[in-house]
RNA sequence: CGGGGCGUAGCGCAGUCCGGUUAGCGCACCUGCUUUGGGAGCAGGGGGCCGCAGGUUCGAAUCCUGCCGCCCCGACCA
């Protein structure tokens, strides 16, 4: 074990707040809830940023930016938007400060109460729809594919670096169409999006499919999901797609003309993943040693280490093989430090997760070789000088697969399916239990209510299958996923 | 927001019950020497509004009140 961080094995939450501060990703702030994420952290959420951004545009989504603020009147147009959102809201009551009377320090200046108060944007559904009113008047103007990233704050009673914060960054998209049809494959696009994303880029796995009607987004018709699994068997929701029917566009009026020249309302989508992928990225891969990043995903993919110092020879071979390895698209980075001794460093890297390790040493150079070490195996490799350029980027794509595979072999190994009440409370420790439920939110709280879990989806490739419920004994035509989560 | 725990140097902690010199220890940091292939050794050195604000007292890290923050467990959520 690493110093300084927990095993999973004994306290799996301070573990990952270990490897959160301990890998410099992000550090608790002054203001409660809020964290400031590190360069580290931040560098590897702008590689997810980038490659997320490219798979939106590849799709025909452009981006474009909404106010922090939307005036409280928006927030109650749609009524289950609001009702799902109100109690975590923060609120602009005032736009002006002022000195104390006895000179003691800042005081809000009563007498510039706004007019109507602004609420920090916790979504931004509605001032988006109020918008496209203007935007939207004919099908020609259909469909409308607009992303944006931004900042929202919802005001969690309870917080996690990275999986739950009051203020998170995200990327929400948007967007109005001419057909419900449309407007149902557009979700659906994003959740494929979202999973492939997930799976090729993250190397985590998941599970896609419809939440429940009461685990669904405030407003939509439909909400779609993709669930990981984390290391202790939980779910992480780690991105959601909404079919909106028309219930923004009737809340704010968007109709457009068809080709018949008639009125319509538009239908829309919205869909978003959040910074809680960075913790979700944590979650899958890391072990007790520190972070584990996939290759893709990886700010520093190579990291060479002078042994047992920097020296001249040594620095020329470094220098050398980094060219190299960039001339390949690699990111390489080069410790110069000659005063931490080979040990310590193999240890801090293997804390911040670099995925490939190179060490130069003399004794390898008299034998024309590098070591090289795999961060996710702990594996060592000597490789002959001038084979280390393939040879890496074979490695960085083989640990890239290897992440993918362990981490889908550990949620299929933890994914159960249960018939009886004793088997399904028993398999909930164990992480996803797949088992009938029939169909009704009261058996879905009353499970929940007993064993804390919750229906985390209606997977996509369910099978028809007759059954009974898991709690009350109803018919059943399918298993659902029910897991602890997130 | 309820219950429990915690807050002392960058990090991890002792000291708090039972008030009393200059607040300690390990790691990290600085200097020097010796080392150097998996978190080096020795010697010397620097660093503290003891979470914050009040109060009690001749005297507070220690006692009292209030507040803030973190962790764990619940209720809510991406």
């Amino acid at each position: 074990m690493a110093k300084g961080i927990s095993s999973r094995a004994d306290n799996y939450a301070q573990w990952y707040v270990d490897i959160v501060k301990k890998a410099g990703l992000a550090d608790h702030s002054a203001v409660r809830g809020c964290m400031v994420i590190k360069p580290h952290g931040f560098a590897i959420w702008e590689k997810m940023q980038a490659q997320l951004d490219r798979m939106f545009k590849e799709t025909g989504h452009v981006n474009a930016y909404f106010p922090l603020f939307i005036p409280k009147s928006f927030l109650s147009r749609e009524a289950e938007h609001v009702e799902g959102f109100a109690k975590e809201c923060a609120v602009v009551t005032h736009y002006r400060l002022k000195q104390n009377d006895d000179g003691t320090g800042l005081i809000v200046d009563p007498e510039a109460k706004l007019e109507e108060e602004l609420i920090v944007r916790p979504t931004s559904e509605t001032i988006i729809w109020n918008t496209y009113k203007d935007w939207i008047k004919s099908y020609r103007d259909l469909p409308l594919l607009v992303n944006q990233w931004a900042n929202v704050v919802r005001w969690e009673m309870r917080t996690r670096l990275f999986l739950r914060t009051a203020e998170f960054l995200w990327q929400e998209g948007h967007t109005a169409h001419s057909s419900k049809q449309e407007a149902i494959e557009e979700a659906l696009q994003m959740q494929e999006i979202y999973a492939t994303f997930a799976e090729e880029y993250m190397a985590m796995p998941v599970i896609r499919g419809r939440k429940t009607t009461s685990e669904r987004f405030a407003g939509a018709v439909d909400t779609y999901t993709i669930e990981a699994m984390m290391q202790d068997g939980k779910a992480l929701q780690a991105g959601t797609s909404h079919f909106l029917g028309q219930n923004f566009a009737k809340a704010f009026d968007v109709k457009y003309l068809n080709e018949e020249n008639r009125e319509e309302y538009v239908w829309a989508t919205s869909w978003g993943v959040s910074t809680r992928l960075v913790g979700g990225l944590i979650m899958t891969h890391s072990d007790d040693d520190g972070l584990v990043v996939p290759p893709k995903l990886a700010p520093t993919q190579v990291v060479i280490v002078p042994i047992p110092k920097p020296n001249p020879e040594i620095m020329e071979v470094a220098e050398r093989i980094a060219a190299e390895l960039k001339g390949k698209g690699i990111s390489v980075k080069i410790d110069h430090d000659p005063k931490k001794r080979p040990g310590y460093k193999f240890a801090e890297y293997e804390l911040q997760g670099i995925p490939v390790r190179i060490g130069i040493g003399k004794r390898d150079l008299e034998k024309g070789q590098i070591e090289i070490a795999r961060r996710d195996t702990k594996e060592k490799t000597m490789v002959d000088l001038g084979q280390e350029a393939n040879y890496i980027s074979a490695l960085l794509d083989t640990i890239q697969q290897d992440l993918f595979a362990k981490a889908l072999a550990f949620q299929r190994a933890r994914t159960n399916r249960a018939d009886t009440w004793e088997d399904f409370t028993r398999l909930l420790d164990e992480g996803f239990v797949s088992a009938h439920w029939d169909g009704t939110s009261e058996t879905e709280a009353q499970i929940k209510a007993k064993t804390k879990a919750t229906i985390r989806c209606i997977p996509n490739d369910q099978e028809a299958e007759k059954g009974t419920c898991i709690l009350s004994g109803a018919p059943s035509t399918g298993r659902v996923l029910f897991a602890r989560a997130y």
